[in-house]
RNA sequence: GCUCCGGUAGUGUAGCUCGGCCAAUCAUGUAGGGCUCUCAAUCCUACGACACGGGUUCAAAUCCCGUCCGGAGCACCA
């Protein structure tokens, strides 16, 4: 039984006695991962996980990260980060994105204990290409594209599959020194001709590309293909786990042509499905690289983008992150989740620890009538109700207040309680005062007076009055009452304060 | 078309390997209520699922077959 089961257990059978359990026990239960099925137990744990460098990490990605990661803190191993750079043509690598990638595994709490680059390691993968050929599990293919694949699709040999081990070592040296165009020759694995499943079927492991890598330039003009240099890797590696997505399940088929041929043994492979949030559909880095070069985002940290780095600046707590992930588990069906998991997780977080202040969106400016104006009125109200001892913040109020016109079109000509301060019936442009004593009232929050505010969410941009105190809380999350937690994040030039909602 | 997967409440999950302890777990959500000078937090209650049909068996969410639905791959992409 483990530590996670027993638990259940417990609660189950203190829940029969008619005890309660203590909340706070069940509120900080860190999500924990089920055991990995090991297949050596001296082995130490290798997890990895293979970006392709073409943005920061986005929700998908964290999955990755976290999971992979949590695995492998879980059993005292390895956690690697490798970037799979090997296509500078249609995969064309981001120069920042590597760095940035890394940036958000530390942030997300999973340093990678190791990083490796594709693109810097490439002789290491001509080495093995060259022994394939040596060993005539390899070939030099000159068919042209729809020839071989009409050759493939009828399971018949291409006209170059019985070439000799020195015809094709020669071949190979032509390709290395560039003496063919794109397109024009390809080295092929010798799998299975006769295999059922096509896709398997002497498929491509190098070729052509002459597009100048961003990273190491025009170095190379033989580029490893990802199921090549991704194999030979995880071998190298010491990789004892892979977990990756499902459309990679043909890939292990592929790869294990090569490790037999080489007498490899292959990592346990579990596979995942797609991740769709509901907020934001599918997530696909191209399309958001595409939106932030068109204008319609303002940049990878856009509070309305997936990517780690707009929840950070919207106050997602990244141990929220990893709570919500692990929920999610390691399934191959696609899954839907909706972002108000994560919110739920990170209100957990979040809500002991924010400051709760005032922000007046959209205020409206009322007189307040029947009541001596001329003395000053001095309101305090708990910083966090939950917790009285971190002191008050206090609002002086003089005969005018602000509050939010949505409140003043919604108890137009009814009494609601001006939280901390008193009762008041709104009017036209000013409210009347209605007494003191606290009563079943609406409560609403309000300002006497304020600094300018702006609070960017996704849904879009809300200007308004925030509280005194607040410019005082860069980079905190806080709780606007009445309207939601958000992460303070600059003050401007002007005064003004920018925050970055963060959710209900 | 060919290969290969998957289908538990609105959503995400546990259970499926080794059938019984499952009239099915937990979370989220929704609804109602308690507490509270926030529509937050917190507490209580309720709601809600084994895709369908056959079979094996004393017994099936769990094993087998079929149907339906969904997904992935079939690139000189990752």
């Amino acid at each position: 039984m483990d530590e996670g089961e027993k638990r259940e257990r417990y609660a189950v059978l203190v829940k029969s006695l008619g005890y309660t359990i203590d909340n706070n026990e069940k509120k900080r239960k860190d999500a924990v991962l089920p055991p990995l099925p090991l297949k050596n137990k001296d082995q130490p744990v290798v997890m990895r996980i293979a970006p392709n460098p073409n943005g920061p990490a986005t929700i998908g990605h964290a999955r990755g990260i976290i999971t992979n990661g949590e695995y492998a803190r879980m059993y005292k191993g390895k956690f690697i980060l490798r970037f799979d750079d090997t296509d500078p043509k249609t995969k064309r690598p981001l120069i920042d994105a590597y760095k940035w990638y890394a940036e958000d595994c530390r942030w997300l709490g999973y340093n990678p204990d190791e990083i490796v680059i594709a693109s810097d390691r490439i002789p290491i993968y001509y080495e093995y290409a060259k022994k394939l050929i040596e060993m005539g599990k390899s070939y030099v293919c000159l068919c042209e594209k729809e020839d071989f694949k009409r050759f493939k699709d009828n399971s018949k040999p291409c006209p170059h599959r019985d070439q000799s081990v020195e015809e094709n070592l020669e071949y190979w040296r032509g390709m290395l020194s560039g003496e063919y165009k794109e397109g024009e020759v390809v080295l092929r694995l010798k799998t299975d001709i006769n295999n059922k499943n096509p896709a398997l079927r002497d498929f491509a492991i190098f070729r052509i590309i002459y597009e100048d890598h961003p990273r190491i330039s025009n170095r190379y003009c033989v580029w490893p293909m990802l199921d090549f240099e991704s194999g030979i890797e995880d071998h190298l590696l010491r990789v004892t786990h892979i977990i990756r997505g499902k459309d990679l399940i043909d890939s292990e088929r592929k790869q294990r042509f090569f490790y037999d041929y080489f007498g490899w043994e292959y990592p346990v492979t579990i596979y995942w499905g797609r991740i769709k949030i509901h907020e934001f559909g599918k997530i696909s880095t191209s399309s958001i690289k595409k939106g932030i070069e068109n204008g319609e985002y303002t940049g990878w940290d856009d509070p309305r983008l997936p990517t780690i780095r707009a929840l950070k600046k919207r106050g997602i707590d990244p141990i929220a992150i990893k709570n919500f992930v692990i929920s999610l588990r390691v399934n191959i069906s696609d899954i839907t989740i909706s972002m108000e998991n994560l919110y739920a997780e990170n209100r957990k977080i979040i809500d002991d620890k924010a400051k709760r202040y005032f922000f007046v969106d959209d205020p409206i400016k009322l007189k307040v009538k029947g009541i001596d104006n001329s003395v000053e009125k001095h309101v305090k109200i708990p910083i966090h109700p939950n917790f009285p001892e971190r002191g008050y913040r206090e609002l002086n109020f003089k005969d005018v207040v602000f509050i939010t016109s949505k409140d003043y079109n919604k108890y137009m000509n009814s009494i609601v309680r001006l939280k901390g301060l008193f009762n008041v019936r709104i009017d036209k442009n000013e409210v009347y005062y209605a007494g003191d004593e606290i009563k079943d009232l609406p409560i609403i929050h309000w300002l006497p007076s304020g600094l300018k505010m702006r609070v960017i969410s996704p849904e879009g941009t809300y200007n308004g009055l925030g509280e005194e105190g607040l410019e005082n809380s860069i980079d905190e999350v806080v709780q606007l009452e009445r309207f939601g937690y958000a992460r303070i994040d600059f003050v401007d030039k002007d005064g003004e304060i920018i925050a970055y909602f963060t959710h209900k």
